[in-house]
DNA sequence: CGCGTGATTGACCTTGCTCAAAACGAGTGG
DNA sequence: CCACTCGTTTTGAGCAAGGTCAATCACGCG
């Protein structure tokens, strides 16, 4: 059961839960004994599927995911991105039934641990629940930023305020620095998320090369002015939570 | 401290919890015996701003509220929309600081509750802890489908599904019945919600009018149509886990 | 009766969509 | 190494949804 793979995973998974709020040695070892299965998935790999009840939530050990919920006429509305160490479906631990759907955005490892385990555990040690449930509630921050970027912005502002989120959670977790970094997505994809077409992600795209604010050439994003990028993008980054 | 209104006010609360999972005795008890401290609110006064670090989070026992973010150029987004018995920043319990503000939309009666009160009993009462960390998901549940809709439905598909949403949620607590509720928003606020212009939100209002879809008149729709409107909405209410 | 907020209308403009075609580019079989 | 392919990116042209500005209207209230 302890194979070295999902050791690894639970130690990014305490890694993870430290950076939101303090655990005692007892946590850190219950969340260290949680069983985990890992499994690997090829890009594009769909996790959970909308209208499902999964018995177990995931943590995303390596690639990337994302949530998404399909609409008639092959409407679809990317919901979120994520990266290593998120628990992009740790609410089907309170809520039963999935409301959309989670894939693999590039192939990716991910580790499955059984909602009983995680209830166990949560009722055990308050403070773990509390953690848990605080990660919850910055993704719900994250919606709400997006939902106010999908109202208030035109889609240059949200293209801005998206790259530096993606952005500055990769470079928490040490996976960006220097304003650069990987960026898995397809146009389509970043439409999707965007509520753009694909066309108009193209062209919102070339015009933000063409001010000098990025360039992105084989899926590697390089923000080379941060500074006006932020300020077309409004962007403040305190609702990730990502204060050390 | 238990004056009448509390008590009333924490009633409420019990029977809300209830509705979303099962209290045992004690934890009934616990959830009475909460302090709580009554106001009265005049429309549109605010009562929990951005950036501020409330010390107690709030129930909506009478009235309206809707939570807000400001963006420059005096743009605003409506976030949600809250009936009574939600409590609309409980979220605030684990993150500290607001992202958004939170405002009474009609005259209102609000009971405030402590953190620390608050936190005390999650942690005596893990059962508790859950359910309320169950409507903090439900709450991201509703922003997921507001992404959805800013992304990909028109003004029309966008306003339908609201004005769906929000006479479930009236029904579901008593509210409203047989298709009409109150609708104490102006259509700019409509248009603030829907990331519509006022302008542009008036001619759909009209539409879906024209459409004999709604009626509409004196703050109090009236959904002529029910069946049709959910079709355009394409509407499904599961995600608000309202079943009894 | 006069005010003030909210609703409504018209004219014009911008953003972003659709359709359709072309251009790339990395990987594959020969 | 080349031809081929499939998925993605890019471009052009025309159109629709929705924004802005500026009046005007309606109505509840003191």
């Amino acid at each position: 059961m302890a194979s070295v793979e999902s050791k690894a995973a639970l130690d990014l998974l305490v890694r993870r839960l430290e950076r939101i709020g303090h655990l005692s040695d007892e946590e850190r070892r219950a969340v260290g004994n949680l069983p985990a299965k890992i499994q690997t998935l090829r890009p594009r790999q769909d996790i959970v599927l909308d209208k499902e009840k999964p018995e177990h939530s995931c943590l995303l050990v390596e690639g990337w995911a994302y949530r998404y919920k399909l609409l008639g006429q092959g409407r679809r509305q990317i919901l979120s991105f994520h990266v290593p160490g998120d628990m992009p479906d740790l609410h089907s631990l309170h809520i039963k039934t999935m409301d959309h759907s989670l894939g693999a955005l590039t192939e990716a490892t991910i580790a499955f641990i059984a909602h009983e385990a995680l209830l166990d555990v949560t009722r055990r040690f308050p403070g773990l629940a509390g953690i848990m449930w605080r990660e919850t509630l910055i993704d719900a921050a994250i919606f709400r930023q997006w939902i106010a970027g999908m109202g208030q912005r035109d889609g240059f502002g949200r293209m801005a305020h998206l790259f530096c989120e993606l952005y500055c959670k990769l470079e928490a977790i040490g996976l960006a620095a220097d304003h650069r970094c990987t960026l898995p997505i397809t146009q389509t994809e970043l439409g999707d998320a965007l509520g753009l077409s694909s066309v108009h992600t193209n062209r919102v795209l070339q015009e933000m090369k063409a001010q000098s604010l990025i360039e992105l050439r084989t899926r590697t994003l390089n923000i080379t002015d941060w500074d006006g990028l932020v300020q077309v993008a409004e962007f403040d980054p305190s609702y990730l939570q990502l204060a050390q």
